[in-house]
DNA sequence: TTCGTCAACGTGCACG
DNA sequence: CGTGCACGTTGACGAA
């Protein structure tokens, strides 16, 4: 059996009188026979073709180009799935089978082709700003970490200063004794207080905190991010591209 | 009227 | 050089 008897079984051979205007719209009778316009009055053989499919004999531009039937229109997506490009030859013979111009076929497949691409970009898309917003959000949350930490850094400081103070009102007073206080208290402090980032956050906290504490443009950039966060920049951060 | 869809077209590029 | 394709655009059309 031959290819196209093949297919023949799997689709029924349409006649398609009705390619063209009538057929296609919904409304159908009611709607009359539009004169549907292209912007060139170019004689393609397709419309010849197709005028001469409905019987009409007039030179007028009546068949100008159409949507494809909706019979058409599900053989060439039934096609599409199988190839997604077409041979010479099989173009003939769909084309023929649907009473189409070869190259109304070769068109509809370009056309297919650059519609199943935008929508695979579109999915791409869509995956990767979940993606991004995700991190965003993920930052967002790290940055307010941050900041909650910074805080109880600065209130251990104060603490420190405050001791630090008793302890040198304590030795003036009484008379320089015990002469043990090293000036290293103060690093003693930060590791105290670093021991205990690690202890509550994991290593990595506790070395961005230091790292953060060693540069003041992160100073600044945490409060961008906040300013970020206070307009809303975290919950729609797509809204105005789309 | 506006907007989205779709067939058809124009152009530039790659390939044999 | 001819052919086919990708890509961008045009214009007709239907729906909101």
């Amino acid at each position: 059996m031959s290819r196209e008897e093949d297919e023949k079984l799997l689709f029924p051979s349409f006649a398609f009188p009705d390619c063209f205007p009538e057929a296609v719209t919904s409304g159908g009778e009611q709607k009359k026979a539009r004169q549907r316009r292209r912007r060139r009055v170019k004689p393609e053989a397709a419309m010849a073709a197709a005028a001469a499919a409905a019987g009409e004999s007039g030179g007028d531009d009546q068949a100008k180009k159409r949507r494809l039937s909706d019979e058409q229109a599900r053989f060439l997506e039934m096609s599409f799935k199988k190839e997604r490009k077409l041979e010479t030859p099989r173009k003939v013979q769909l084309a023929a089978e649907l009473g189409l111009d070869a190259k109304q076929v070769a068109v509809w497949f370009q056309n297919r082709r650059a519609r199943h691409k935008s929508k695979l970009m579109e999915e791409e898309f869509s995956k990767l700003r979940s993606a991004h917003d995700a991190v965003v959000l993920q930052n967002c949350h790290l940055e307010t970490e941050l900041l909650k930490l910074k805080e109880r850094l600065a209130d251990v400081e104060e603490e420190k200063a405050k001791l630090a103070a008793a302890a040198a009102a304590a030795a003036t007073a009484g008379g320089g004794g015990g002469g043990n206080s090293s000036p290293s208290s103060s690093s003693f402090s930060t590791v105290t207080y670093h021991s205990a980032l690690v202890g509550q956050f994991g290593v990595e906290a506790a070395a961005a905190e230091e790292a953060d504490l060693t540069y003041m443009s992160e100073y600044a950039y945490t409060n961008y991010m906040l300013d970020l966060a206070a307009a809303g920049y975290c919950g729609g951060v797509y809204d105005q591209f789309s």
